[in-house]
RNA sequence: GUCCCCAUCGUCCAGAGGCCUAGGACGUGGCCCUUUCAAGGCUAAAACACGGGUUCGAAUCCCGUUGGGGACGCCA
């Protein structure tokens, strides 16, 4: 049985890099029929908050990642909060210790802060000089002695440390690079290196999929699983997710919270699509897919080893392209919030006039990039007022279509059925009795009655906006045209 | 500074020694469709970082250089 896990640290919301992270952990997950684990790693006390971990939980929720075993929905191995199994690790480093895998370590953090520093001022870098590994019986009985503050720290052996990577494939570290790294610090927290392994081997983690900057931790987390005599499960470090200018996805680089996007008008599928692909390929040239989709072609070892760099006019681009693929019914379902929020929503949207706010949204789909355009972009149907664009008049009410816009305005009024067809041949035999070109009546129409240059197809816009509505604004209009002199 | 990862169009990917005159997608330009704007269709420009090997043959394998990224905490 494959077990994954996604375990953030709530000290920031979830953001892109996190998500895509999760995504694929879950759909290793789906794809093989394993069970997928929320962890939240908040040993770092000062920096969690709960509000972090309900931010995370939202975010994967509105992707439609769901967990099989979590915090909120407990399992086997709960607790699923870090700061909920801390005897567990204290536990964990006792052992280390008693069996020689680690010792105590009484140097102050000042201490080591000042040779770090002047390491680096000599041009290098520092690793810990093992002081307190080489401490002899009575030295260490002095120490305890005073009380001072401990720390353990993991005796890291000689040789190296390698591990096979799903997508680096094999990767190895001289152990000379590695410090007698902390487990658990003098204020008896664990530190992430051993609560990940304490945790991923009680939890029976088979795959552990993460991000690229953690490679260089895991052959100290490879070193403790041999401590403990856990093999290590399967490792795959995916790439990162860069900004535009190829840096480290940040806030200068727009929105980087997940929950930033459904407030942009974006779908969670569309999300999920776009995600999916930065960094992996199916192999094939299909780029739009469904959820189902993915999670059949999903592997690990389609992911690719470089950086990826968020490209934000892709997602608009599989945005929309997801939106198109929507049943008018469910845009509209999905449009009804953002209507209440501008205040365009009526109730007969959802009952007696269904049909006709399905219509609407229908006629609005194609030209929908994302979710938020539409209050705008069908606006002039769902307000009573209209706004007149100032450079829309100028173009197209000229003088000298006051008198056929009037015309037209009484033959629209008698017209019956009140439909696109009709509208049209309407328009096109005025515009043939008057020898005008129909485009220049069509472009008056559309200014008359929507106050816009641009709208999707003018005879289904006056059918949906009705008789009276267009007789309206057509007699509205020509108060902004004078007749020609 | 040390260690690790990576290297194909501007961007995301395909390519696992001959199928490559390097393919797709976004974006960009052009054309078509057309009542406008979109959408859609067609089309164009656009890349194997560099240098050495290995091989009959290299985008694909090896080495080096360069470039980018990551990590070097009693953060995760």
């Amino acid at each position: 049985m494959i077990r994954v896990r996604f375990a953030p640290s709530p000290t920031g919301y979830l953001h892109v890099g996190g998500a895509r992270t999760a995504l694929f952990n879950w759909l290793y997950a789906r794809r093989h029929g394993g069970l997928f684990v929320l962890r939240i790693e908040d040993t770092d006390t000062q920096r969690s908050s709960w509000e972090m971990v309900s931010g995370i939980v939202d975010g994967l929720r509105w992707m439609g990642l769901d967990w099989d075993e979590g915090p909120d929905i407990g399992g086997p191995h709960a607790p699923y909060f870090q700061s909920q199994r801390l005897d567990q690790y204290r536990e964990a480093a006792a052992r280390l210790v008693a069996q020689g895998s680690a010792y105590y370590c009484y140097c102050t953090p000042e201490s080591l802060q000042q040779k770090r520093q002047a390491a680096e001022a000599a041009g290098g870098g520092w690793l810990y000089d093992r002081t307190c590994c080489t401490l002899t019986a009575g030295e260490v009985a002095a120490r305890e002695a005073t009380g001072a503050p401990r720390a353990v720290r993991f005796k890291v052996p000689r040789g190296s440390t390698s591990f096979i990577d799903l997508v680096h494939g094999r990767i190895e570290f001289p152990n000379a690079v590695i410090e007698d790294f902390v487990v658990l610090r003098s204020d008896l927290q664990p530190t992430y290196h051993l609560s990940v392994v304490v945790d991923d081997i009680e939890m029976a983690m088979t795959h552990v999929v993460r991000g690229d900057d953690h490679i260089s931790n895991t052959p100290k987390q490879v070193l403790l699983y041999d401590a403990f005599g856990s093999s290590p499960p399967a490792f795959a470090h995916v790439p990162l997710i860069l900004g535009t200018d190829k840096k480290r996805l940040s806030k200068r680089h727009g929105a980087t919270s997940v929950m930033e996007y459904p407030r942009l008008g974006y779908l969670p599928e569309a999300m999920v699509n776009f995600l999916a692909l930065l960094g992996w390929s199916p192999g094939g040239d299909e780029e739009l897919l469904a959820r189902d989709e993915l999670i059949q072609m999903f592997a690990l070892e389609g992911i690719s080893g470089g950086n990826a760099v968020f490209n934000p006019e892709k997602l608009d681009w599989v945005n929309q392209q997801h939106i198109q693929r929507l049943t008018p019914e469910d845009l509209a379902s999905r449009l009804e919030p953002w209507l209440r929020d501008k205040g365009l929503w009526s109730e007969h949207f959802g009952s007696s006039r269904r049909d006709w706010f399905v219509a609407l949204v229908q006629l609005f789909q194609p030209r929908l990039k994302r979710l938020d355009q539409f209050t705008h972009e069908a606006g002039p149907l769902l307000r009573d007022d209209v706004i007149y664009e100032a450079q829309a008049v100028a173009k197209h009410l000229r003088p000298e279509l006051h008198e056929p816009l009037s015309l037209l305005a009484s033959k629209f009024a008698m017209l019956d059925p009140f439909t696109a067809q009709p509208l049209e041949m309407t328009l096109r035999a005025l515009a043939e009795t008057l020898q005008l070109k129909p485009a220049s009546l069509i472009h008056a129409t559309r200014v008359a009655v929507t106050g816009r240059a641009a709208s999707p197809g003018l005879f289904e816009m006056l059918e949906l906006a009705g008789r009276e509505r267009v007789g309206e604004r057509l007699r509205k209009a020509l108060t902004h045209v004078a007749p020609p002199a």
